[in-house]
RNA sequence: GGGCGGUUAGCUCAGUUGGUUAGAGCGCCACGUUGACAUCGUGGAGGCCAUUGGUUCGAGUCCAUUACCGCCCA
């Protein structure tokens, strides 16, 4: 017989139980055509990744769904892995290379600084995978996969270069965040913004055939070099005459066109702006609005280029200076001003970053998102929540070519080659054969490019023709389940959806399910610069990790955030030790009685309250069912806390503790009766809390060894066990026992006294009940003299619930009334109801109510009526 | 600027197709501990369901308006 420890210690027991799984190999998967197959694929988290609250919500979101369909008979497989995570990966490297050798990666060549990153991701990456073993996620380990693996990058290729052939491919030009201390190209993650204190100057653009000039405000006139054309608003009505019209461009001295385009600001400055479309992202959408030529001034280290006329080879402080110089002298600078405003500056090199118009691979997309729209649309695909189809279709309606080259080093490096002299292109997965006459495209794929093939590379894909032969993906294909965060909707969803119709011919996945943002007590996303994201390390060992992953779930709402504060993981550390503390409870009079050598036989029958139990523990089967299926999580979780807090502690042991000192036939049906519920409440929590639940399950019953309770058969409904009339007559039973302990609670130290319980019925239902309840009363109202318990119909003064009113016969001496007046909340009670019923009748007496109104409803009110009527009479005859 | 949400108890949120006196958890107040659990039990207080208008016999729920808050995209 194992002994129940009086305290639950997470952090050891979920250390045991952690290396029992993965050693055991349980939650390995392979393919069995016997079984309906359920397959996850794990959002990977960047191999620089340290595991965050957000994770957590996450990963337990999908562990919930692999251990639920696990224990309903799936076979369940959950692929891990990471993803190379291009620029933060990179950054990361670098700036250890700073650090440790005061080297830049230039220092040591493409070659040697991608082998030192594939070093550092051996020694140091994947610490989140390490994490994520710690919070129990019951994935096959076995089918680790990395985005950059061997396998992976070969299904990246494949995808390319066959893009690259339909058409889908193509080069395009981009404005660019350009460096040009480092010389490197930025993403928006990488860029800040500081204050700067500028000039801003007033040029006039004369405008051609006339004497008039058109005066614009800029903070950087060296641009001018790169301008193409002048915009207003077309709202703007000092400007609507000069439609058609051109300005003479000073200092390049050149006819430029004047454009109408609404981007443009009306307040700002004049209301007239220069549109220099190689160097300003806006002003590169207003060129090709306009079908602007787009002229770069720049050289790569920062310098005026042949372009720019006699300010070559200048830097850009320089050529400004000189070309306000010329401004000036030639009377085209009006005036200058002070101006404050936020400059993009890199967060390494502190550059201010130019925007700089490249030679980029885009992905046209229009074509290849149609299927995508449409699997969505006829619900193939659905999301959770509802509402992000919207968004989907809003972005999918108007999307925009994918931008998939990146300057980088580290990641797949575009197939193409360039032919040393001819400078033919080569797009092939392997290399040319001649290798020595051509050089390939030096730049990255996105990192997304390779995420994008996440559902099916990682199931071995190579390409339709071995695809056929490929067991694994003809199992698991298409995935049914995806969990993840709204914010890549975009990035990834959209795009995996996009792949899988299209080297697939089928979904990545059925249902996505966008899980909340979580977010600090304040409301303010976590993050590491506000500090206000605590580590849930930290957590998991404070609290247990069951605690933590019952918590966050239970505080995520389908469709929106959560705030998570550190403290809330009481929640779930309670819920775990009142789950426990039952547990020992039932263990321990279990084994009592059990070894009981007068033991009995049990009773067959079952009283109102075991039926009671039944029809609820049935429900609540029922309610979690539906909250999965519907991914309302937290709802699963709320009705367990509910169910196991509430019906199943507060009163089905309370009053199992009645039956247990009784005979043995009784006391053996009572202890094995909550015993069974017990074991299928741990089944049923199994999927959020899976170590506790594990634990229990083995104390409970040492033969267990070896087995696990994630392969044991998740409850089913039974709806025979729903009773209504035990279910309705419990809640008559609630009534009188709450009333009875309201009564009681009127009296100081009454616990010394004893006393004969009379109980009158307030109506029908309650009367015809009776005799049945009270037999359960006595303990749970704690009536110490073991005192009778008769009912009456005469009228007392007492304590009136919804069904019973009650009061108390003392024996001898009376105790003292706790402040008074007993009567003031039975004259307010009566208060209340006279309302209420003024409010029925008022309804009643409404002739369209009447007229219109459903017959049930009509009828409904009229009991109402009766109901309420009836007990106000009781009542008022109690004072 | 475009799109999508939200506004219900002190806090965080439920409230299914319109139909009991609008619920829960936490917090608060009172009482309670030789009993599985003080990481607890029992009881209680606390709400003009953001605004204005409409549809309806009947609106927290449907429609519109305003205000405020948030998210995504540009």
């Amino acid at each position: 017989m194992i002994e129940f420890p009086s305290k639950y210690e997470p952090v050891s027991i979920e250390e045991k139980w952690r290396q029992i799984w993965e050693a055991d190999g349980i939650y390995k998967s392979s393919v069995n055509s016997e079984k309906k197959k359920y397959s996850v694929v794990i959002p990977p988290p960047n191999v620089t990744g340290m595991l965050h609250i957000g994770h957590i919500l996450n990963n337990t979101i999908q562990d919930i769904y692999c251990r639920w369909k696990r224990m309903a008979g799936y076979e369940v497989c959950w692929v891990p892995g990471m993803d190379h995570a291009g620029i933060a990966t990179q950054i990361k490297v670098e700036q250890e290379l700073k650090k440790n050798e005061g080297k830049s990666k230039y220092d040591l060549g493409r070659e040697e600084f991608v082998k030192l990153i594939w070093d550092w991701k051996e020694k140091y990456g994947g610490i989140i995978l390490k994490q994520l073993r710690k919070l129990g996620v019951s994935v096959d380990w076995s089918r680790e996969r990395f985005t950059l693996d061997k396998g992976l990058s070969r299904a990246v290729r494949e995808v390319f270069v066959d893009l690259y052939k339909k058409g889908y491919i193509y080069k395009g030009k981009r404005i660019i965040n350009w460096d040009n201390i480092t010389q490197t190209a930025l993403s928006d993650d990488e860029i800040s913004y500081i204050e700067k204190r500028d000039k801003l100057y007033y040029v006039k653009y004369p405008i051609v055939d006339s004497n008039d000039a058109l005066v614009i405000a800029t903070t950087r006139p060296e641009t001018m070099l790169g301008d193409t054309a002048v915009a207003v608003n077309p709202a703007d009505k000092r400007y609507s005459h000069l439609a058609g019209k051109k300005v003479i461009l000073p200092v390049v001295n050149k006819e430029i066109p004047i454009v109408f385009d609404s981007y443009v600001d009306m307040s700002f400055g004049t209301g007239a702006l220069k549109i220099t479309p190689a160097h300003d992202m806006n002003d590169f959408e207003v060129g090709q609005r306009h079908n602007l030529e787009a002229i770069n001034i720049l050289t790569k280290d920062g310098k005026i280029n042949e372009n720019g006329l006699q300010y070559k080879g200048q830097g850009i402080n320089e050529s400004r200076k000189n070309v306000l110089k010329y401004l000036k002298a030639n009377g085209y600078l009006i005036k200058e001003e002070d101006y404050t405003h936020n400059v993009a500056v890199s967060e390494r090199s502190g550059a201010v970053i130019e925007p700089f118009l490249s030679d980029q691979w885009f992905v046209s997309m229009k074509k290849l998102s149609e299927p995508a729209i449409q699997v969505v649309k006829e619900g193939k695909v659905r999301f959770h929540p509802d509402k992000w189809t919207k968004t989907y279709f809003h972005w999918m309606d108007n999307v925009k070519d994918w931008c998939i080259s990146r300057q980088l080093w580290w990641g797949h490096q575009i197939p193409i080659w360039y032919h040393n002299e001819t400078g033919e292109i080569y797009c092939e997965t392997t290399p040319p054969k001649d290798i020595e006459n051509w050089t390939q495209d030096p730049d990255v794929l996105d990192t997304w490019f390779s995420s994008w093939l996440w559902p099916f590379s990682v199931f071995g894909w190579e390409n339709s023709a071995k695809d056929k032969e490929n067991k694994d993906l003809n199992y698991y294909y298409p995935t049914d389940f995806l969990s993840t965060a709204p914010e890549i909707i975009f990035l990834w969803v959209a795009r995996m959806i996009i792949s899988g119709l299209e080297y697939m011919n089928d979904i990545p996945f059925k249902d996505v399910y966008f899980h909340s943002t979580v977010r600090d007590g304040k409301g303010r996303k976590m993050s590491k610069s506000l500090g206000n994201s605590p580590d849930p390390l930290v957590l998991m060992d404070q609290y247990g990790t069951d605690a933590l992953r019952f918590t966050i779930v239970y505080l995520a709402p389908l469709g929106s955030d959560v705030l998570f504060d550190e403290k809330n993981t009481e929640i779930g550390r309670n819920f775990i030790t009142k789950l426990w503390n039952a547990g020992r409870f039932l263990k321990m009079n279990y084994d009592r009685i059990m070894n009981d050598s007068a033991s009995g036989d049990e009773e067959p029958e079952y009283d109102f309250a075991e039926k009671w139990i039944d029809s609820r523990f049935n429900d609540t089967i029922r309610d979690i069912e539906f909250y999965l299926n519907a991914y309302r999580l937290n709802d699963y979780t709320k009705s367990l806390y509910a169910f196991v807090w509430s019906d199943f502690c507060d009163w089905y042991i309370e009053l199992t503790k009645v039956k247990l000192s009784k005979n043995a036939s009784t006391s053996r049906k009572a202890i094995k009766r909550a015993m069974d519920i017990y074991e299928n409440i741990l089944k049923l929590l199994h999927p959020v809390i899976p170590y506790v639940t594990e634990e229990i399950w083995h104390i409970l019953d040492e033969s267990r060894e070896g087995k696990t309770i994630s392969k044991i058969e998740f409850p089913a409904l039974d709806e025979t066990k729903y009773d209504e009339n035990s279910e309705k007559l419990f809640e008559i039973f609630k009534d009188l026992v709450t009333t009875s302990r309201n009564e009681r609670a009127k009296y100081a130290g009454i616990n010394d006294y004893e006393f004969d319980i009379r109980i009158k019925p307030l109506n029908t239902t309650a009367a015809e009940s009776v005799n049945e309840l009270t037999d359960s009363l006595q303990m749970l109202i704690n009536n110490k003299g073991g005192t009778a318990i008769e009912h009456t119909t005469g009228e007392f003064a007492g304590t009136s619930g919804d069904y019973f009113a009650v009061k108390f016969d003392f024996k001898g001496a009376a105790p003292k009334l706790k402040n008074g007046d007993a009567g003031v909340k039975t004259t307010k009670e009566l208060e209340s109801l006279k309302v209420y019923i003024t409010g029925i009748e008022k309804k009643l007496g409404n002739k369209n109510f009447l007229e219109k109104a459903a017959a049930d409803v009509i009828e409904k009110e009229r009991q109402k009526l009766k109901d309420a009527k009836e007990k106000y009479e009781k009542i008022s005859k109690m004072k």
